[in-house]
DNA sequence: GCGACAG
DNA sequence: ATCTTGTCGC
């Protein structure tokens, strides 16, 4: 038998993604599990997470995966873990999970027996949630994977089928008025998969926040709204900054 | 058919 | 994601 050619195999790759996506989804919740998740103020919530992968500009395997914890609502960094990896799988909209959550993954469990007093009661991840082809983005799978709370929160919109067109949505997107509007985005089956949100007054582009696991789109939203110190909540934010800075220092010696 | 497409 | 400084404005 010939060996399937490359395009072949890749097809079988992602058909297998695809069913482990379906598969892992049915362990996703996404409603509120946690009583800091039902009050106004979010009492009994003191640790948020924030991930977040940097790469190098011509490098196709090595980045840099950082995990953060910052105390709330001071949103103090209060934990900090920066570590190279080797990425073993391409970005294909759609499977980014398959690229950066085994590391995502790994940075947590290490906190876990590093210091599980320090573990993060949600985790903000940079990408979306539900807001996916299959309703199942990274911030599922991680959210699945740890058994934690997640909120997926990306700085682009992926297009998702049913989303309206890229006009109506620029629209809606000029009527956002201040921080903290906002306004659903429904996936073709009718289904709300995501908001857009104003995260600050200065912002003119929006953020897009989506479940990820362990928790509602209402209570992602006001939480995503309330770590916002800037457009990009603090949690990946701070996340975003350490990891680049470590593979500056690590990769700009020569 | 072509373009678009989280990071 | 990454390549990149200054600059206009509150």
């Amino acid at each position: 038998m010939a060996a399937a050619s490359e395009g072949e195999s890749q097809e079988l790759l992602l058909r297998q993604w695809e069913r482990r996506q379906v598969e892992l989804k049915q362990q996703m919740i996404d409603h509120d599990t946690e009583d800091w998740q039902n009050n106004e103020v979010f009492e009994g919530l003191e640790r948020i997470g924030g991930m977040d992968l940097s790469y190098i500009k011509g490098d196709e395997v090595n980045a840099c995966a950082s995990l953060v914890v910052l105390s709330y609502p001071d949103l103090k960094v209060v934990y900090e873990e920066c570590q190279m990896v080797c990425l073993n799988a391409p970005y294909i909209p759609g499977f980014l999970a398959f690229r950066e959550t085994p590391f995502l993954e790994e940075a947590v469990r290490r906190l876990q027996d590093k210091d599980p007093s320090l573990l993060p009661q949600v985790i903000f991840a940079d990408g979306n949630g539900i807001l996916h082809h299959r309703e199942f983005g990274v911030a599922c799978h991680l959210g699945v994977l740890t058994d934690l709370p997640c909120i997926g929160v990306a700085k682009n919109l992926l297009h998702v089928d049913g989303l309206e067109e890229k006009d109506l949505l620029k629209e809606k997107v000029k009527d956002l008025q201040k921080g903290g509007n906002a306004f659903s985005l429904t996936g073709s089956s009718g289904k709300v998969l995501g908001m857009a949100l104003k995260s600050c007054e200065k912002s003119t582009k929006p953020i897009y926040v989506s479940v990820g696991h362990r928790i509602s789109l209402d209570t992602a939203l006001r939480l995503t709204h309330s770590c916002c110190k800037y457009r990009v909540p603090e949690p990946i934010r701070q996340a975003d900054i350490r990891s680049r800075e470590y593979i500056r220092e690590k990769v700009h010696i020569p």
